[in-house]
DNA sequence: AGCCAGGCTAAAT
DNA sequence: ATTTAGCATGGC
């Protein structure tokens, strides 16, 4: 009955996509695997993904004509060698280059970023995972799944999550965490943060913005500016990059977190924030002994 | 049992 | 201006 182009299926052409690292790389927290697949939901659409030899196969439940979406979300069109000759040329970028090749960053929804990582604070991935699942559970709107799938609901929106109550929040397991979420969606709803324009302004002008929510500081600001907005420069440091700059870096001498921090801010350059993803993801998997 | 997790905030130096 | 304790919860 569809007259126009629309369609379940698309394969985007593209090479050197490592599927498997790009959606388990701690940037994005409902993919899930299911068998050859990953499942998971792009904005309001449930999708599903799957590495082919010619590039990555999406399949949707409603049909879609205009697949841009995903590919901006995926960032295929992305120059992968030439991100990663632009790295520092020394030992640790050379490890975690050869590790994580095909590893890319995500340009998620801004508030997902956001509200993601609020949650993200002192958790490890896999309980992320489970908390996030939780909130689109109770507060976001059914998917279109494939029939007979079980139901999939999008990721809240700010005014729902703003409307919820503390108590609804604390029962998603996330703990301290509640009241920063909640008023952090209040202050977006109203507007006193306007995540639709973080985009146009410089770097610093955008964190300094970001950081002004609660349970928002430096390092949950560089997430969202780079997994969300695509700001290069933004360079996240977790537990596991501070560990590798102090090893991989530093080994002999202790220096402080600010002096680490200041390091990064130079000396990884242009691409500073793929060199953060790779360092992060050699660091958690790359490794005996390190992660899981 | 105790330590750590993609930290932030307010209080205490 | 810099360091530290408290915060909920769960995995290992």
């Amino acid at each position: 009955m569809a007259m126009d182009d629309s369609q379940t299926e698309f394969l985007i052409p593209v090479r050197d996509y490592d599927l498997a690292a790009t959606l388990s790389s701690g940037q994005a927290f409902r993919w899930k695997p299911a068998g050859e697949y990953w499942e998971g939901a792009v904005g309001q659409r449930w999708l599903r993904l799957k590495s082919v030899s010619r590039g990555i196969l999406v399949q949707t439940a409603a049909p879609v004509s205009d697949w841009s979406w995903v590919t901006h979300y995926l960032q295929t069109d992305v120059e992968i060698d030439a991100i990663i000759k632009g790295f520092p040329d020394d030992e640790a970028m050379r490890t975690s280059a050869a590790h994580c090749r095909g590893l890319r960053l995500l340009r998620q929804d801004p508030w997902e970023c956001l509200a993601s990582f609020i949650l993200s604070s002192t958790k490890q991935i896999v309980q992320i995972q489970q908390i996030v699942a939780l909130v689109c559970e109770r507060f976001g709107a059914p998917l279109v799944v494939p029939p007979g799938h079980p139901p999939v609901y999008g990721f809240p929106t700010v005014e729902r999550l703003a409307a919820a109550r503390e108590h609804e929040l604390r029962a998603c397991k996330m703990g301290f965490r509640a009241p920063n979420i909640l008023r952090s969606a209040q202050m977006v709803a109203r507007g006193e943060v306007d995540l639709g324009h973080l985009g146009d302004l410089p770097l610093a002008e955008a964190r300094r913005e970001l950081v002004r929510l609660r349970g928002v500081g430096e390092k949950i600001a560089n997430c969202v500016l780079l997994f969300a907005y695509g700001f290069q420069g933004a360079f996240p440091v977790d537990v596991w990059v501070m560990k590798a700059l102090r090893q991989l870096y530093f080994p002999k001498r202790r220096p402080s977190a600010q002096r680490l921090i200041e390091f990064t801010s130079t000396y990884f350059g242009l691409n500073a924030g793929y060199a953060q993803q790779y360092l992060f993801h050699y660091m958690r998997t790359g490794r005996r002994g390190a992660g899981s």
